[in-house]
DNA sequence: ACAAGAAAGTCTCATATGAGACCGAATAAG
DNA sequence: CTTATTCGGTCTCATATGAGACTTTCTTGT
């Protein structure tokens, strides 16, 4: 039962059939199955970074983030991360603070911030992410280079249609 | 912005090229574009069934488990949730507090108590499950036929291996 | 040029959550 | 039998988060 915040949660051993007992007999089995399969991927390597350099979630993602597209504004985060604004802004201000990266105003619209890692920030990302892409590989280790191609090209698929979903209003 | 919690977060309009931009910069393409599909599908509905419901993810979450797993003890929904113990502990207070659920002590073991539906939580699943199922529905509506068999059996395959994933003290 | 409205980011408050200490029940060892 | 240990679950505390009000800056229409 998590002993430990580092632990991974341990699955009882159990056949193929008892999983399918877990995983299958939802109403919404594939929201569900990512759902499992990205908390399994993702809570530990998180609670590990916070916990280690003392980052929340928005800063890891922040940094993720910016190490592919510097110059962002919290807004365009806030749009393509589904972060609210407000623990963005947050975010962003405790990264200063930790001079992690630097905030600039926008000279053409100076209610923009611009986001930039500084060295340290690009630093304490590059001691961070190889436990995120060890933990990668290991999700992908049971799947063949084509099988990953293949979930990769569904996975892009589902992302570049994302925007046409409908808004939760229609729910 | 996400000027409304209940509004769905919109992506600018931009071709895939920008999208691939923003997905296919990370040194973990695969995670980061699972938890950007999953982030769009499950927080504008959560937020919503959290809203309009007076629950809290893990609340919802059990009744969702309940639904098809019935009698499940908290630390066997701790195990394949990934949710902590003390979270799921006082979800299942707060739930039979508000008569979604029973909790009853195991004859065989009285530390564990298994955990029930009532009927009015049988009742306030079927209200918000319904949505649950239109997004997921959205997800999926780019997916030919084939290609959700494929992603399926993808999930499915990825799972089953969660296990093997090592634990996170090797990362 | 001015007023009205939208937009970016910050702030505040209440709530949810994570971590781990704690308690009582069950199991194992001597 | 008794004691140590593990295990299921609860409690407490500090922190992170969500929601939305608020401030300032930009944009639009007249």
């Amino acid at each position: 039962m998590r002993p430990n915040k580092l632990e991974q949660p341990i699955l009882p051993d159990q056949g193929e059939d008892d999983l399918r007992a877990i995983l299958g007999g939802t109403e919404i089995p594939t929201a569900y199955k990512i759902g499992y399969i990205l908390n399994f991927y993702r809570e530990p390597s998180f609670r590990r970074i916070e916990a280690e350099f003392g980052l929340t979630r928005p800063e890891i993602v922040i940094l993720l983030a910016l190490h592919f597209r510097e110059g962002i504004t919290a807004a365009e985060f806030c749009e393509f991360s589904g972060h609210l604004k407000a623990g963005v802004s947050r975010a962003a201000i405790a990264l200063e603070k930790k001079d992690l990266i630097r905030r600039v105003t926008d000279p053409a619209d100076s209610r923009r911030q611009r986001l930039f890692l500084t060295d340290a920030g690009r630093d304490l990302y590059s001691r961070y992410v190889p436990a995120l892409k060890a933990r990668e590989a290991a999700m992908l280790a049971c799947l063949s280079g084509s099988e990953r191609k293949q979930l990769d090209r569904l996975l892009d698929k589902l992302a570049a249609h994302v925007p046409d979903w409908g808004s939760a209003s229609e729910l």
